[in-house]
RNA sequence: GGUGCCAUAGCUCAGUUGGUAGAGCAAAGGACUGAAAAUCCUUGUGUCCCUGGUUCGAAUCCAGGUGGCACCA
């Protein structure tokens, strides 16, 4: 059995998840794998909330900065790249920190991801067209013909999933469901996972206070200086798409705020709901380090990888 | 002080000749296999401002009160 553990730290934005990653990377002298589906993307800086110079400098972060918005990057290529990099990195250490907000990136690094093919851009502007000339019931059909299996199983008035399922049909000329194994893989390293959340309350109080920490930090600046790139997907996101709002007379700056804590919160909640049904997440509040560190230790995998600290 | 208008869900408001209420937004819950900070689904009991009256029955009509707004003094 590998003496190699993922620690895994997942939690609602704005709980203090990129701190806990930094205590315990140090704890462990080891490195950093961020499971952020925005933040590994260069031209986005503030609206992301990265870690600041300051904690990039406390401890090696991969996966910040390390895209561009031009580039595709989806979830499929982070599993990839993320596994071969664990590869790299568990040589070196026995422990390896992995932090992020994106449940969905995080599931494709711990249980793996079937091998579907990637989206063809051009079939997809075609569905895309389709889906707003003749409406959703017309790619139901469609679907329910091409495969019916799929289309019993997924969430029917949900256009991003159908369309999905259509342009890998169209491009491979079989069934969606037929590439859908759902069979976990098995890694060759342990994974704990722990989770941060605390009262409801306090979290929307972080979020609120975040998003000010952003305009005074030059949100509105950074959102117009990339505007040309607005039609990207990866500019679809919370805090950039009520700037070009903004920027389109559609909001005031005052409302374009509002809206961005409004979305953030809900962001939040979304994250929330993921997390919550994965039974093998411990829950811990921000700031029990000790109460981690301790939770950590008594886990005879992390015991027994011989870090230094905990064997004393 | 006088006159008029208004008072219904957290907010903005509907409520049709009196039969104990319903939309949008907010909020909450949920789903999730290459768009995922995306996308989608579900959920509306509230002293109908208070007190009294009329009525078989009042959010609805009447009187008084309280609060708000407007105008006149």
């Amino acid at each position: 059995m590998s003496k190699k553990t993922l620690i895994v730290i997942v939690g609602p934005t704005a709980i203090g998840k990129t701190a806990l990653a930094i205590q315990l990377a140090n704890y462990f002298t080891t490195e950093i794998i961020s499971a952020d589906s925005r933040q590994f993307y260069r031209e986005m800086e503030i609206g992301t909330a990265k870690p600041s110079t300051n904690e990039l400098a406390a401890a090696k972060h991969h996966f910040i900065n390390s895209h561009s918005i031009k580039d595709s990057f989806n979830v499929g290529d982070f599993e990839k790249e993320a596994i071969s990099l664990l590869e790299v990195l568990f040589q070196d250490h026995d422990q390896v920190v992995m932090v992020g907000g994106s449940g969905l990136f995080i599931n494709a690094v711990c249980n793996g991801f079937d091998e579907l093919p990637t989206a063809n851009e051009e079939t997809r502007n075609q569905l895309n067209a389709l889906f707003t000339k003749k409406g959703i019931e017309f790619l139901q059909e469609k679907l329910k013909i091409a495969d019916p299996e799929y289309y019993n199983e997924v969430d029917i008035q949900n256009p991003q999933r159908i369309i999905r399922a259509l342009e890998v049909i169209e491009t491979t000329r079989k069934p969606f469901s037929s590439f859908r194994t759902r069979i976990q893989k098995s890694r060759p390293f342990n994974i704990i996972k722990i989770g941060l959340n605390i009262d409801r309350k306090l979290l929307y109080d972080r979020i609120n206070f975040r998003v000010d920490e952003m305009v005074r930090g030059g949100l509105f600046e950074e959102v117009e200086s990339i505007k040309g790139f607005r039609h990207l997907n990866p500019l679809n996101t919370v805090g950039y798409t009520e700037v070009f709002q903004f920027l389109d007379g559609q909001l005031s700056r005052e409302e374009a705020i509002e809206k961005i804590k409004q979305n953030t919160r809900r962001f939040a909640k979304r994250q929330i709901t993921w997390f919550k049904k994965s039974e093998d997440i411990k829950w811990f509040e921000p700031n029990q380090f000790d109460e981690i560190i301790k939770y950590l230790s008594s886990n005879a995998i992390v015991l027994n990888a011989g870090s230094k600290e905990i064997e004393e």
